[in-house]
DNA sequence: CCGTATCCGCGAGGATACTG
DNA sequence: CAGTATCCTCGCGGATACGG
């Protein structure tokens, strides 16, 4: 199986958004991702089970849930100890790196939190009338940056 | 036309792994976006125009970008200002609230860059080996958490 | 140069059923 | 309980072509 921390720079390396050889940008779409978030915030807040993250985490399905625990251990953010007798229980949490990666999340979490509403503002202003641009009449011919 | 922004909760609004009532959780998805964080990472270094956003964020389409750029200026992000004369200039560039975004976003970007190395070794480690895991044996029937 | 419109392939991801 | 396997759909996103 291919994840998608496994593809490579797009094809021209030379320019690099995300100044590195190593392609931090991958890094970033996994670190990105909606239920990644999602369930390191959740670990944040102390170790879980399988159906304990499903729950709380709300909306995700099972395959979701295992594929991002699996991309996470892989990635060595999240430890997996499984007690093996009846009924199972097996129990995730953040490793040591994984707390690092807590930070700058929760991070963006507070952002929205704080700015939902000045975005959703936005949005309705913006939707709201057909937003006639005023539109600077040109000079400048084309300077150098 | 209707974006991720608009999609409502999950279903079940008393679970809430983001405690809010207005679903912080989209706007997350939407700032976690792979273009988005690039786009407003570019655009945080100095505004841009639409060619030049396209060639250094690079591998991304017109038709993305054009998107992506579209949803950050509904969302109060990005301003877009229109030089009309021959060629036409587009210029973007963040506003107050995309520079707010900026900083938690670059707190995650260097995040990415720090510990690409440790996450790329943990993943050669994880495929390396079959990883047989010594799986606690059970005591603990089922505490409390 | 800066986009939008249209077509379309492909893979993310839900539903369901089955194992340990 | 904690997954894995299989099917199937649906919309993301690339390619292409056209308009302002």
């Amino acid at each position: 199986m291919v994840t998608i921390t496994d593809i490579a720079s797009p094809e021209d390396s030379s320019v690099d958004p995300f100044r590195a050889g190593c392609e931090p940008r991958v890094l970033l779409h996994t670190v990105g991702d909606k239920w990644v978030t999602l369930v390191v915030n959740m670990l944040g807040d102390g170790d879980a089970r399988f159906s304990e993250l499903q729950r709380s985490v709300g909306g995700v399905s099972r395959k979701m849930l295992a594929q991002t625990l699996r991309t996470l251990e892989r990635d060595g953010l999240v430890v997996r100890t499984v007690y093996t007798n009846t009924p199972p229980r097996v129990v995730y949490s953040l490793t040591p790196l994984g707390r690092t990666l807590l930070v700058p999340l929760r991070a963006v979490r507070a952002w929205c939190e704080q700015y939902v509403d000045a975005v959703s503002d936005a949005q309705a202003e913006f939707d709201g009338r057909g937003d006639v641009q005023p539109a600077v009449s040109g000079s400048m011919p084309t300077p150098a940056r």
